[in-house]
DNA sequence: AGGTATTCACATGAAACTATTCTCTGAGTTAGG
DNA sequence: TAACTCAGAGAATAGTTTCATGTGAATACCTGT
């Protein structure tokens, strides 16, 4: 066996790769080129430019969907003008923090905990009150002059979470700062989500507001050539393939992210296969192995309430009648019992259903049914290949 | 027939509770001088 | 007396429970023709 793996190995480092640089293709990665954001880019340089200066230059805010740029392209602006800053010796600080980060910047206190930490300044992760971190916070930036722009990416689930007094207090600290001035980045992927805060923090916060529109498939096209160029070997690729896989992402919604990620898999896919061309076949398959891993990945880290509301709905499933929320309950709670869980009221099971709707597992619809009542009217959103899969999953991690 | 009023079966909201993790503080204890 | 230990108070957070209120439309109930 050991021989074995060993020549696998072996012939595994003779093979020659697809990739030449597959970070290029993955998440993190900020290229030197965002082709169709110049207008974004140059606006939004514009707005940060009196930074440069030493002057507060105004909030920004900006929208768009998932895979639109917009955490690209200010990663490069603010990269670009922390360069000039540092040959220029200005005292400009930018900290970019994810508020989707679980366990790590979405609550209240641990964004500002974060910027503690970001500045130095050791914060326990409980223990201590909000406004004392607060204080800590302000004494770590305020001993010089300094410019600080602070970047909150996913902003909105933040608030949604936590609510806006976190901007409310970040907007007034200014006020009680004497020598550092802070301005605010905040990146959404809701478009509608100012119409849920405080009006007056709205107006303080979004100075300035700019949207991300979606790539067409044309633009998305000349995004994944431009990373192909740096991600893969020459010539690796078939023809049609980028097209393709163009046209898939745009018909969701533009979601660039999306399209590299699917080149991507496809990449390894064709890699695992021994083969030295992707071709428009691995880039389904690739398509529904991203789906399928994503649809895995959420059972298996939900809790395991929620996978046992999942699991009676999916038991439920099989008479193919609609499911209503009162039927799930009655056979979650006696799976209750099978499996030795606590059950839970009704009031939560409701919420975890809707949760589940929410990661697009399940599609649960408030609906009225008059005489007899209102209800979610539940039914599976996974495709019908993987509903086996995800049984014995669920089946295997609660020991039925 | 047409118009209201009821009614169901939950949805949705808010507040309060539970349990865990962690800090801070001050009282009591210990060991060395 | 300084250093150390340890219990108790207080915070943050996640996940619930409890209590209260909301709700859309199929039916039941009138009403006047």
């Amino acid at each position: 066996m050991a021989k074995e793996l060993n020549k696998f190995f072996e012939s595994y480092l003779k093979k020659d790769p697809l990739f030449k640089n597959k970070k290029a293709l993955q998440d993190h990665f900020t290229p030197d080129n965002i082709p169709h954001r110049d207008e974004q880019i140059k606006q939004i340089a514009g707005i940060l430019a009196p930074s440069l200066r030493l002057e507060k230059p105004s909030n920004i805010f900006i929208y768009g969907k998932t895979g639109t740029g917009k955490t690209v392209v200010s990663r490069y602006v603010t990269n670009q003008i922390l360069e000039t800053s540092k040959i220029k010796k200005i005292p400009l600080k930018i900290s970019y923090l994810n508020c989707k980060m679980k366990r790590v910047a979405d609550t209240e206190y641990r964004v500002i905990a974060q910027l503690c930490n970001i500045f130095g300044e050791k914060v326990p992760a409980t223990g201590l009150p909000t406004d004392e971190v607060y204080k800590t916070f302000i004494q770590s930036i305020d001993n010089e002059k300094q410019l600080i722009i602070l970047v909150l990416d996913e902003i909105d689930q933040l608030v949604e979470k936590a609510g806006d007094g976190i901007l409310y207090n970040l907007t007034r600290i200014n006020s009680e700062l004497k020598n550092a001035q802070i301005s605010i980045l905040g990146i959404s992927n809701d478009l509608l989500f100012v119409d849920n805060i405080d009006p007056r923090i709205k107006s303080s916060l979004s100075e300035e507001e700019l949207v991300f529109p979606p790539y067409n498939a044309i633009q998305l096209q000349d995004i994944m050539k431009e990373r192909v160029k740096l991600g893969f070997r020459r010539g690796v690729l078939k023809n049609g393939v980028i097209e393709k896989c163009a046209a898939y992402a745009a018909r969701e919604h533009g979601d660039a992210r999306r399209a590299l990620e699917l080149l991507r898999v496809a990449g390894e896919m064709t890699e695992r296969s021994n083969q030295n061309k992707i071709t428009v076949k691995y880039l389904d398959d690739a398509e529904e192995k991203v789906e399928r891993d994503r649809i895995v990945d959420i059972i298996t880290t939900q809790p395991k309430q929620s996978q046992l509301t999942l699991h009676s709905i999916f038991s439920l499933n099989f008479e193919n009648k609609s499911l209503f929320t009162g039927d799930v309950y009655e056979v979650y709670k006696n799976n209750c019992n099978t499996c030795a869980l606590k059950p839970l009221t009704q009031r939560r099971v409701s919420d975890i259903i809707a949760e589940l709707d929410m990661l697009g597992i399940i599609n649960a619809k408030v609906i009225s049914k008059g005489r007899y009542g209102r209800t979610r009217e539940i039914s599976l959103a996974i495709p019908e290949s993987s509903v086996n899969e995800v049984k014995e999953i669920l089946i295997d991690s609660l020991n039925f």
